[in-house]
DNA sequence: TCATGTCAAGGCGTC
DNA sequence: GACGCCTTGACATGA
């Protein structure tokens, strides 16, 4: 088991997904941001490595611009030493990765534009993969998408949509139950006929709950996941922050709630991803715990 | 300097 | 149909 936090560091005092307004795009400006975020990101990985916190999600923005019709230059080509660099410090320290596009991503758009342009957004996700020289064990974690007053066929879009996605993003895509339309049952279902794989979040699953308990479905959906070829199943983990509203990620690692959580999932080996807002902060509390609970 | 508004991209719920 | 919200950080703008 391993334990992570999404994105952003607030200790090291830098950030890895700095970026700027479309309109003020230039070659320049794109290379010196990505050059910023790219040595933020080998510090944040460096303090994890130090910290022992082997799960990471790599920001989207680490590129500003990637897949957007704007960008004009290989950056692929240009960052390629130091995507390597970096690649191989998280290789070493065998630390876990993923990454998560935002809502933009819907490979079930009705409209072709919008799976056209989520497609692209998903291949620079596997290019930026294939340059750290991760293998298919790091995932790129997406929702279903939307439902268009449709949930079933929305779900047999999706699985048809898969089928077009280029082979550095297909063996890495792992779909999260969302908190409002798809749950955990759609998210299994749709994995069965494709080669996603499903990623579970507890929270989401409060909200927006599937039949069987969280626990069971963990289970089921662990099995899903090729240890030799996915790594063990990742999962999203939050709790709601008191007087807010409903669906608000906590401020900080509720441990009462985490120790049961771990408790109640005990006989399933998972990675998770801490989404709380304060970050490693959490993660590093979680640790403690787990330590503490012999569990790591 | 600080507070507030805005940002490439979409969908959903409410009115 | 318009609008706010999601989730969220970072920049841009204006007081």
């Amino acid at each position: 088991m391993k334990i992570g936090y999404p994105c952003k560091n607030v200790s090291v005092g830098c950030s890895s997904s700095k970026r700027f307004n479309l309109k003020s795009y230039t070659k320049a400006k794109t290379e010196e941001t990505v050059r910023a975020n790219l040595e933020c990101l080998e510090n944040v990985i460096d303090f994890n490595i130090k910290n022992n916190i082997m799960f990471f999600r790599i920001s989207s923005d680490i590129v500003p611009f990637a897949s957007h019709p704007v960008m004009d230059f290989k950056w692929q080509r240009i960052f390629r030493n130091e995507f390597e660099r970096i690649g191989r410090l998280i290789k070493k320290a065998k630390m876990r990765i993923s990454t998560h596009p935002d809502q933009f991503v819907l490979i079930n758009a009705l409209d072709g534009n919008i799976v056209e342009r989520s497609i692209k957004e998903l291949l620079y996700h596997g290019e930026m993969f294939d340059l750290f020289g991760f293998k298919t064990d790091a995932k790129i974690q997406i929702h279903v998408g939307g439902a268009y007053g449709d949930k079933k066929s929305a779900k047999e879009r999706f699985v048809k949509n898969f089928k077009k996605l280029p082979l550095s993003v297909k063996k890495r895509i792992a779909v999260e139950n969302d908190d409002r339309l798809f749950t955990i049952d759609d998210v299994l279902e749709i994995c069965e006929k494709t080669d996603a794989k499903p990623l579970l979040d507890n929270f989401h699953d409060a909200l927006n709950p599937s039949k069987q308990s969280f626990e069971k479905l963990l289970k089921k959906a662990s099995e899903q996941w090729s240890e030799k070829r996915d790594g063990i199943i990742m999962t999203d983990y939050s709790s709601q922050e008191m007087g807010k509203r409903k669906g608000s990620h906590a401020e900080s690692i509720d441990i009462n709630d985490f120790k049961h959580y771990i408790d109640r999932t005990k006989k399933i080996d998972f990675d998770i991803m801490l989404e709380i807002k304060d970050k490693e902060k959490s993660a590093l509390k979680a640790l403690k715990y787990l330590k503490e609970a012999k569990r790591i």
